[in-house]
DNA sequence: CCGATATATTGACAATTATCAATGTGTCGA
DNA sequence: TCGACACATTGATAATTGTCAATATATCGG
């Protein structure tokens, strides 16, 4: 049962930037469409795009279109993945 | 009580790369040196001191001269900060 | 079909990254 | 103090990244 480090690394690259994170942050709260993330930056709509880009292909988030807008969510599956290589970690007491 | 994403980012960022992640999963098991880490990879030595100095900077690794070796640790107080904001993400169902 | 709105793609570019070979530094034992 | 070992730093380089302006694509209403 060998670890799917690839698998892990591309999620938390796709976490390891500011913006992302945050973005990702944001998406704990429920679906958001691409606007309504772009508000909260002050970047273009092109950057915002390739940021979500990223995320989805991370396999961390999905998006789904609805008419006009694109709906961005959690990827549930992923992120508990995610959470439980993390969690198993847990290193011994007496590093910090 | 703002919360911060940059440091964050910088943990996820040292964790989203196959070596070190995979390096990070090793420490999980305790204190290894550097040595016993660059064993399991086919890179040259300078190439780890480099990838231990990036999870170092991060502050999810510490290292401390043992003599002749460096021995590393997961730093627990960080990887419990990171564990926490991971946890709190915890998105709402229907998203898979 | 046309225009408006939301989003994606492309092309360019500066900055950063991962890697190596060569070399430097620190520590120990003899 | 010298050699051997472990590790760090430097300089070079190819690849990747984050960003924008410009442009393309998709969807809807009329």
């Amino acid at each position: 049962m060998d670890k799917d480090y690839k698998g892990y690394a591309l999620m938390l690259k796709a976490l390891g930037d500011e913006t992302r994170v945050k973005i990702f942050d944001m998406l704990s709260s429920g679906e958001l469409c691409a606007c309504k993330v772009l508000e909260e930056f002050d970047i273009t709509q092109p950057t915002l795009s390739y940021h979500m880009k990223t995320l989805c292909e991370s396999g961390l988030v999905n998006g789904r279109r609805d008419g006009i807008w694109m709906r961005y969510t959690i990827n549930r599956e992923q992120y508990e993945r995610l959470k439980s290589f993390i969690d198993q970690v847990d290193p011994p007491d007496a590093g910090g």
